[in-house]
RNA sequence: GGGGCGGUGGCGAAAUGGUAUACGCAGAGGACUUAAAAUCCUCCGGACGAUGAGUCCAUGGGAGUUCGAAUCUCCCCCGCCCCA
């Protein structure tokens, strides 16, 4: 027998498979579908056996479902565009395209010596542009629909990246690729998406991902914020100015005793008198420079600064002091808020602060009528709130909403959190947003037929640091001509976040070569949607929620007829080494080279995926590969095992070993379709145990024989390579990834025996073995036949006897 | 501050109301070898006991529900994530 040899083998059958074409999947109505899908990557180039357990996952899927008899779809590319590419260029003064053009060779190269199983007829590159043509065509759509907009907005400037962020970007006030950069407030023209327009079905259709983790549908939902409130007008004294506030506790109204803006607010000069400017500005100033996460933080107290002039509460008529206090944010509500000190916390310490009355207008139970000691956020009796007073809170809130519905001063109104999506970037490496100025004309789209922009090569793509795209730079591209008439025009030179790419790249997916629309809705209606989606939890937010927009915009356009891109979702754990994610500048990465070289691409993927459940962190040790690469070793052995074949030794020796084979596929098939990928592979494990006792024992017989191809199916999936060659020296024509998913007999995997445990008082005494099916009198009789058991309750009077059928009997005592 | 997930042998973990510690790693002893590696066999939570029979203890800590709790409930401690 010749030496397991991963390496050799490993390449062989990549080569061959890719030959013949087994990975790939067309439309066929004939069969089931299953669109099996994994985020695509960035490609960096650095991919390492953290990835490689990500990547395991959704190919054990994919093979697993391939053998069940479906038509697969199991697409790979590239999430090409982006600023990595363009920072690694500047440094390295290569261009962009070309950096990235390696990385995507490297990792194609590393997907395929890991034995992964995509079609690659379907491999799709975000910056082709026969990719970002359709990115630019469904903007135009959009457009049409207004649902792409261009408006000055307070955004976040990322200072080492050079350009704006979606509110989605900035993480804990930093920019969520440089966690060193604090995000500054800029007021600049953007572009937006109106993903607003669906807040409340975004939110609903959460409900209808029945397979989707709940932590991921917890964090949409907090991230979407609805909160129904009132939205309504404060004059101010001797102005008419009015100023819009937002509140959800429109019940404590006549318990305002100040009104605060926003620094950013528009009325906040305006309503400066000349003698608090000074202060006034010099507040807005620092207030600008502050992170968010600091502007909110409950933890400092909350500051701002008098204007001047005063409110009046349309309510009660009283007058308020106006102040600019930072924790007051202008892109949540209208920017403005009711100063409601008795019944808000951070009101309450701005309040004490400035010394400002704190009328109490919910009675907290059993209240005396004296202060609060601090902020009564609950429900209560309305009190001090004019003919409202004595009301139920709950009640006063709608009594309240109506009387300024009828005296026109406001309307209820649903509030989210959800901003409208930005998706201007000042950068380079990405698609060019098709929208012309013309001095005639002002804003003209690019028409269809002049698609795609393309993004001009010879650029200088330094940032200029202006809030201005390295494309301002090119006459070339900026100057044209007004596609509405002969005018001078400029292009827009802003590209697009490169979350508009991956937010419909499954559709390309389905009909990449498609020269005359984005996909084929004849194919996609057979595909879609993807049946298994799996990536990272760090998409929880950004990526799942522009994808689940873009498919129902398309919906509304007509080009899809579902409503959720994914229908089911794993977010799979990392690999850490010494408690750490694998990253280079911690010097703790497990290279696939050294992996493939010493152990092989099959014990390399059957490791990460043993080490623990595929949805949590697994710790990688240098020792642990070990077991797998062992246990392949000896699949190999076995299933090359010497000797003649001979007819059954011993019938119980058979009937044991074709038991525990029936019983290992009916859980490594469980497994699998619960991602319970550890203990399949154990399963198989035990099953191998079993088999080489069996061998030592009994020899080649046919049981052995039968356990050993059910082995080599179930393990298929996780070890693609050794499988197949162990298989077709068992001469087998087809490929083993091809072969039917073994099917389990319920009457082979079913025992004949069972073992009852004996507890007296809920402590086991002993363990008897019992044909199954027995009575329970039957059962009890012979349990207490036991000697062991006799003496635990020897003196002792029998009060209850609870019996589990065929697993346990518990003789409780007195 | 609110919400979510988690804490089990020396280590990764299994068991989701019924035999705690499957499977694997590490460790100990043995076989083979001139030797080592590889491979194979045996042992491997703790205490008492004699290395046996057996008894008791042990799933972060404490209480509770139950004939029976790693699993369900409550309180507390610790770690990670999301929202503030």
């Amino acid at each position: 027998m010749d030496k397991y040899i991963p390496m050799e083998i490993e390449a062989k059958w990549q080569k061959r498979w890719s030959e013949s074409h087994i990975y790939e999947a067309e439309v066929d109505p004939s069969h089931p579908k299953f669109y099996n899908l994994m985020m695509y990557p960035y490609p960096s180039g650095e991919l390492h056996m953290g990835h490689i357990r990500s990547y395991s996952i959704a190919d054990v899927i994919a093979r697993f479902k391939r053998m069940q008899g479906y038509q697969v779809l199991n697409p790979m590319g590239w999430d090409a565009f982006g600023l990595p590419a363009e920072n690694a260029a500047l440094k390295q003064g290569i261009h962009p395209r070309e950096w990235t053009k390696a990385s995507i060779a490297q990792m194609k190269k590393d997907f395929m010596r890991t034995g992964m199983s995509y079609d690659w007829r379907r491999e799709v590159t975000s910056f082709d542009p026969e990719y970002y043509r359709w990115n630019q065509w469904f903007f135009l759509k959009m457009y049409e629909r207004g649902l792409a907009y261009k408006a000055k907005a307070w955004v976040n400037w990322c200072p080492a990246d050079g350009t704006i962020l979606a509110n989605e970007q900035v993480v804990n006030g930093r920019c969520w690729r440089h966690p060193e950069a604090i995000v500054e407030k800029r007021e600049l023209e953007q572009w937006f998406l109106k993903i607003t327009a669906y807040a409340d079905e975004l939110l609903e259709d959460l409900k209808t991902l029945e397979y989707w983790p709940e932590r991921v549908k917890v964090m949409q939902e907090n991230w979407i914020g609805r909160s129904p409130g009132v939205e309504f007008e404060i004059p101010v004294k001797g102005s008419q100015v009015k100023i819009p506030v937002f509140t959800t506790r429109i019940d404590t109204v006549y318990g305002m005793s100040f009104v605060a803006l926003a620094p950013e607010h528009p009325f906040a000069k305006e309503l400066t008198t000349p003698e608090h400017r000074t202060a006034v500005e010099a507040y807005i100033g620092k207030a600008l420079r502050a992170t968010e996460i600091d502007r909110l933080s409950t933890e400092r107290e909350p500051d701002g600064v008098f204007v001047g002039s005063y409110a009046i509460n349309p309510l009660n008529g009283q007058e308020e002091p106006i102040y600019i206090a930072d924790h007051v944010l202008i892109t949540y509500g209208r920017g403005a808020v009711m100063g409601v000190p008795a019944h808000d916390t951070r009101d309450f310490a701005f309040a004490k602060k400035y010394g400002l009355p704190i009328p109490v207008v919910i009675a907290p139970p059993g209240w005396s009528g004296g202060p609060l000691a601090e902020a009564y956020l609950e429900e209560g009796t309305m009190v001090n709130s004019g003919p409202f007073s004595g009301l139920p809170s709950k009640m006063g809130m709608e009594r309240v909403a109506d009387e300024i519905e009828r005296r026109g001063i406001g309307q209820r109104r649903v509030q989210y959190r959800l901003r409208d999506w930005l998706i201007s970037r000042q950068r380079y490496w990405g698609t060019p947003i098709p929208i012309i100025y013309c001095d005639e004309h002002g804003i003209v789209p690019v028409p269809e037929e002049d698609l795609p922009v393309l993004l001009p090569d010879n650029v200088d793509f330094s940032p200029t640091g202006r809030g201005e795209s390295p494309l301002a730079t090119v006459p070339e591209f900026v100057n044209v001509t007004c596609p509405r008439g002969p005018h001078q025009a400029r292009r827009e030179t802003d590209t697009m976040d490169t979350f508009v790419d991956s937010s419909w790249c499954f559709l390309r997916f389905i009909d990449p070569r498609n020269k005359t629309v984005s996909f084929d809705p004849q194919k996609a209606s057979y595909w879609m949607p993807v049946d298994q989606y799996t990536g990272g939890i760090e998409h929880a937010i950004l990526h799942l929620l522009y994808s689940r927009f873009f498919i129902k915009v398309l919906r509304d356009i007509g080009l899809v007829k579902f409503d959720e891109p994914f229908m089911r979702l794993f977010t799979h754990g990392m690999v850490t080494k010494d408690g750490a994610a694998m990253h280079k500048s911690i010097g703790n990465v497990v290279s696939i080279d050294e992996t493939i070289e010493t152990y092989g691409a099959d014990t390399g993927r059957l490791y990460v995926l043993f080490l623990a459940p595929p949805d949590k962190d697994a710790e990688w040790t240098d020792q642990g590969i070990e077991g797998p690469y062992r246990f392949l070793k000896r699949v190999w052995q076995l299933a090359q095992a010497k000797g003649r074949p001979k007819k059954a030794a011993s019938e119980t020796d058979e009937q044991d070993l074709l038991r525990k084979t029936h019983q290992t596929i009916r859980k490594v098939t469980k497994d699998i379709g619960d991602f319970g990928f550890n203990t399949a592979i154990s399963a198989i494990m035990e099953l191998s145990n079993d088999a080489a006792d069996h061998l030592q024992s009994s020899g080649r017989t046919p049981a052995y024989e039968e356990a050993v191809e059910a082995m080599l199916k179930l393990l298929a999936p996780f070890a693609p390579h050794i499988t197949e060659e162990l298989w077709q020296k068992r001469v087998r024509k087809e490929s083993i990834h091809l072969a039917p998913w073994p099917k389990w007999d319920p009457a082979l995997a079913q025992e004949e025996n069972f073992t009852l445990v004996i507890q007296v008082d809920g402590r086991v005494r002993d363990k008897i073995e019992l044909a199954r099916g027995i009575s329970e009198s039957e059962a009890r009789k012979r349990a207490l036949a036991s000697p062991r058991v006799e003496k635990h309750i020897s003196g002792r009077s029998i009060t209850r006897v609870i019996y589990v059928a065929e697993k346990l009997l518990n003789i409780v005592t007195r």
